[in-house]
DNA sequence: CCTGTTCTGAAAAAAATTTTCCACATTGGC
DNA sequence: GCCAATGTGGAAAATTTTTTTCAGAACAGG
């Protein structure tokens, strides 16, 4: 029997993992569109997910449902709840916070800093920086800031996991000069400097250079003076209202150049991938996936 | 015929002159909890306005439907645009590449991502969370998986900028017990888990737990098992069309905690920005920022 | 008080929706 | 590569919903 005090959100969160590749479709389809994709009748309803109505109908007696009929009477009464409870106007995007809530005017100024990013992205650098960056002929090294330095390390746990030879400059100084030791012409830095940027790493840019290494440098509207010697680089949106900046531009960048670089690279990296899983499978880091 | 674009509530108040008073009653119904009240099945909404069945089927044929079902229909479309509608404006955003290119299939999906993320988030939990963040009188701890380590560092890096007491378990679980050891009741537990849902985290959030402390998760769509236990969490949308899951939802609602963290806390905060500057001035690390 | 009109809801008929059953397809293990 | 187990959707059966019909109630006006 249905809890009366959870909603059909959270069952469905609850039963994730036993539901079926098509089920999730439907909950999937459901979440996005909470809660008028499960208002409909199960006919129209299973229509617009694309399965079958016995799909979804088995599907709701697993979340603890009777039957359809009762599946969407619990949607009905949260829905009711909802627009009676607060006050009715969630007129724009977000929860149903006022708009002066910090989380509306967040969401409002990083989707701006996405916005700009995007459309200044130069799409033939991109598209060669991420060639560069699929390079297995070559090595791959990442390093970053103070702050940045866990997008690098968020870029080499991702890059590894595509191709081979990526080392991540550890974030002590000190020890980069072993690693300049290593890099030879033909081999890519990626860099990443946001404000205030860091004199260590326009010198190991300079140094890098001079040895032939192509640099991608990954900085913020105002450009690092690491963009001047760099092969490519790209900016990234990250004024919000606060004493710091905003990264979510920088990581969508960074996963997009990550994108690209596995789609490249992938004839090699689907293999790599496979064994990898089996690696962590024999290690028993991990359980079985909740995802699909 | 309906006009494609009048409401059912315009509809409404247009014919409502040639109602009958049975019929007002469920117009008036209607308008009161708008549109639930008319998302029922048929009788049971004529069960609930306290009319026949007949009653509701003559009025919507007054109001130009051709019955009930297509009534039904109606307020169900108004319901979804209402959702989606303001965010739908995605309009032209996005470099000169054609539509096709790897960085617009990225933004559609990342964009949407941080949509639904955004208006699944329950202001009064975040809004909580964030105050248990800001707690000084208690030791914050953080963690995160193979994938969210990077998530954690960040995390670590600004919270620490904004309060004292803030500690980072390392990705290693050999060290946590060593953690869990100086852990009380009232401190605070960050952790990232998003799927593949990792099991030392959910032995270590139930331990952590059984000691009182307050575990403030930050998972995916599908939620980690740790949401069962923990005080808050939180649900990010990370699916792209990639083997791997995008966490710049995740990033912006780990910015957007940090930002309210710093909001609450800002007195004690400020004095010790202003500190930690002075550090930097004087360690030469950095040179003058570049923006403003 | 009667009559004609309008309105209302019970009940039957019609039209759907939902559920059940079963065969086919797909997946994962050996 | 085969077999068992599980997942999926088509179609019929069961159920519910919607519509229609129609008889009686309410009301206004004479």
């Amino acid at each position: 029997m249905t809890q009366p005090s959870s909603t059909v959100r959270e069952l469905i969160r609850q039963h994730y993992s036993d539901l079926t590749q098509s089920e999730r479709k439907f909950a999937n389809a459901l979440l996005e569109n909470y809660p008028a994709a499960g208002l409909a009748s199960i006919t129209i309803v299973a229509g617009q997910t694309g399965v079958s109505t016995p799909t979804i109908a088995r599907m709701v007696q697993k979340l603890g449902f009777k039957g359809f009929p009762q599946f969407h009477k619990a949607l009905l009464k949260e829905l009711q709840a909802k627009v009676s409870g607060p006050t009715e106007r969630r007129a724009n995007w977000a929860t149903e916070a006022p708009e002066s809530h910090l989380l509306n005017r967040f969401a409002k100024a990083v989707t701006q800093n996405l916005q700009t990013t995007f459309s200044n992205v130069p799409s033939e650098a991109f598209d060669a920086a991420a060639h560069l960056l699929a390079d297995t002929d070559h090595t791959l090294f990442i390093v970053g800031g103070r702050i940045t330095h866990a997008l690098a390390d968020y870029a080499f746990t991702h890059l590894q996991a595509v191709r081979p030879r990526v080392i991540h400059l550890t974030s002590s100084s000190a020890t980069w000069p072993h690693y300049l030791l290593d890099m030879e012409k033909g081999d890519t830095l990626l860099m990443f400097d946001i404000r205030r940027y860091e004199s260590n790493l326009l010198r190991l840019a300079e140094l890098a250079r001079e040895r032939g290494v192509e640099v991608v440098l990954i900085t913020d509207q105002w450009s690092s003076p690491v963009a001047e010697i760099a092969t490519h680089s790209f900016n990234c949106w990250v004024e919000i209202p606060s004493a710091w900046d905003s990264n979510v531009s920088t990581l969508m960048l960074l996963e997009a150049l990550i994108s690209a670089t596995q789609e490249e690279a992938w004839p090699n990296t689907k293999d790599r991938y496979e064994r990898l899983d089996r690696l962590f499978e024999q290690t028993r880091l991990f359980r079985k996936p909740g995802g699909q």
